[in-house]
DNA sequence: TGCTGACGGAACGGAACTCGATCATGGCTG
DNA sequence: CAGCCATGATCGAGTTCCGTTCCGTCAGCA
């Protein structure tokens, strides 16, 4: 279980977006309630009409310490989505423990259905896209984006469950991510529940993608 | 070709961004003139770095000018997407009147290359995501959507190449608009030429997926 | 030459962000 | 164990920058 270990566990390169790290332990509540604050009014108002000011007055503190953690409000969202990735990544790895799929495919899909209760339930999870071209453009690949879930998710899928790894899979996971994610996230623009049809088709279309190449046994 | 004509015809819905139609003929070259600033400003600093002083600066004209055509910034950005599409639309009639292609496959093979073409040469094109995510949040689906399209592609493939419209026609399309529309643009997010790995993907998987259903005669 | 469309840019409002004063915490010391 | 105090944390008025308005001026057309 190293590996899903490793696709559970912290997150990385929280240092580049962040100004202080929290040293008291009422610092690291303000974070998490300034965190839970911004999620709350991206879904409430959406993502370009957030204010820094929504966000303190939301978390009960002031503009400073917004500015305190963050350099400015796109870094805010920037935290709140790499929070979103912690905890699909956590809900994916609990999942594949509780649930222990016997084949390969079984654990792509408990990814999928990890996606869609996240967006179902977590205020300010519609902001999380793998694929994240706004950030990318100016910054070039980082370990947040599709290529880095392709490579844990390859990782994965090649300790636990024997698929043949490498440039090839990698890459097939990488077009799947981006794929998965266009499709699922187009299933909640107009559908806070989630349109059944596209989840639906997602799961299809992945399976005949990947299951096609890789076959169905471990 | 009537319907051909209609998906490279006059866009749509422009009366809800544009404030005043240009009446003389010098205001028309100063509306391209905006966009074109504007096109090449978000390529430069990026889609929510641009500001309304740069666009106007970039197109040699004032910040009023800038507001005598566009309510305010992010119509700006809108009416550069809608000509963008607008390009796409006109250059992928053009090719199906140039090569008259002997398959409805192939038809759909040209508007992948003519998104690409684009891509490549025209700047600020990649602010051209059919799936706008952040305009439908707030105003409900319309006609600039992935949807949108699906519909213009569905009547083409219907009308002119015998495919059997209808619903299942349309969702099959607006899937594969999505998930095109997601891999293309990751192929230009790192790479300005387009990385060739994933167009080729692209094409294989859309291939593979409308073909699969709907087989390769006219 | 007058009428109307087009243009410019100072001025306004509001949001992003800074900064120095002030408060709270928790480790340390006697 | 109480009190001290270095340093982390917080606050919020002030500054700057940007989006947007508005009206005075200029240019095209009849």
């Amino acid at each position: 279980m190293a590996l899903i270990d490793t696709f559970g566990g912290d997150s990385v390169a929280q240092g580049r977006q962040i100004r202080t790290e929290p040293i008291q332990q009422r610092s690291a509540a303000r974070l998490t309630a300034l965190l839970d604050a911004a999620a709350e009014v991206v879904d409430e108002v959406g993502f370009d009409r957030i204010t820094t000011a929504m966000v303190a007055e939301r978390a009960g503190a002031s503009i400073g310490t917004v500015y305190r953690y963050y350099p400015d409000r796109v870094a805010v969202l920037e935290g709140l989505r790499e929070r979103a990735v912690q905890r699909f990544r956590q809900r994916v790895a609990d999942t594949l423990k509780e649930t222990q799929p016997g084949t390969w495919w079984e654990a792509v899909d408990c990814g999928i259905s990890a996606f869609v209760e996240l967006y179902r339930a977590e205020p300010g999870f519609r902001i999380l896209h793998f694929a994240d071209r706004e950030r990318a453009q100016s910054t070039g690949p980082d370990q947040l984006d599709s290529g880095f879930f392709a490579n844990q998710i390859a990782g994965v899928l090649s300790e636990e469950f024997g698929l043949s790894g490498g440039p090839d899979l990698i890459f097939r996971l990488e077009v799947a991510v981006e794929m998965a994610d266009s499709l699922l996230s187009r299933a909640f623009t107009w559908n806070t529940q989630g349109d059944e049809r596209f989840i639906a088709e997602c799961r299809r279309i992945m399976h005949d993608y990947l299951v096609g190449y890789y076959g169905t046994d471990a």
